[in-house]
DNA sequence: CCTTGCAGCTCTAGTCGCTAGAGAGATTAG
DNA sequence: CTAATCTCTCTAGCGACTAGAGCTGCAAGG
């Protein structure tokens, strides 16, 4: 049986996270040892494993959820499981198609700066007059990330 | 003068956002009618729009409070603006690249999935074994997004 | 003049996925 | 046995909003 900190180690996920995907249903309610510490063993390190892979490809931890139910229906088509990760890779195209437009929009931005005075900079006055941009990048999407 | 609705309509910035941005100090105190109303004149507008600008292109509003604080001393050379461009396209090269990064893994995982049962289903199966990623997707940094 | 209904007000709490810290108890190496 | 390290619970904070409750303001129609 591993405590939380070997557990840790193992599979990269910090303490307080694995404590917090316990408290959030993610994890179940670790056994506990006489001194009423987290005892883990082989399943629970599986399962933080697929948890921490899933969270590195970007899947939402309410997905992970979902697609860790479907793990547990080895009978079932995997028509579900495809569904969640093909919503996961149109997000990524989304975001990283929003981020181009972003990354193109700076560009002409700090190249037309012609490192003067503030007064006659271009920075500041694109990011103060939209009309000057050349494309509309007004929030369409969300390009919120998955974090960690 | 504007009403609050008003300059909402006008800037694309919803209300309860612009009354957040006046309590975390973004935007001055309002002016007030007699009814304890906001009214906003054409300075106000100008700021809020140039700081609707800068969400859009994923500023964080730390950066974008820096901004303001630095086109009103317009004497200044713009060094300090160019420097946080950059800095805000560095950050969004680096969004970019992980997402691709996640794109190609989900697109192999995905291009693997006979479509049978879960038993089988490649999806679950490489998100429970890191050893079987082309890439070492382990987050090496940071890919949140700016949000909106 | 009075109602109706939208717009605005303040305040609190929730979102996501953690992260940090306080102050206590458990375990382990020397 | 002691000292160092882990682990425990609990609460609060991050960024950038968003949602809701429960008020008041105000303009237009009858």
């Amino acid at each position: 049986m591993l405590s939380i900190g070997r557990l840790s180690q193992e599979t990269g996920v910090k303490v307080p996270t694995i404590r917090y995907y316990e408290q959030i249903g993610l994890m179940p309610a670790a056994e506990r040892s006489s001194g009423n510490q987290r005892l883990y063993g082989a399943a629970a390190r599986r399962r933080l494993s697929f948890i921490r892979h899933a969270r590195d490809l970007g899947f939402p931890l309410e997905a992970i959820r979902d697609l860790l139910g479907l793990s547990d229906q080895p009978d079932q088509p995997c028509t579900a499981v495809d569904a969640i990760a093909r919503a996961q890779l149109a997000t990524i195209r989304s975001r990283i198609a929003r981020l181009q437009a972003l990354e193109d929009e700076l560009m002409r931005m700090i190249g037309q700066c012609a490192h003067g005075k503030i007064a006659e900079c271009r920075v500041i006055e694109v990011l103060g007059d939209h009309g000057q941009c050349a494309h509309d990048h007004h929030g369409t999407f969300d390009d919120a990330g998955p974090g960690r």
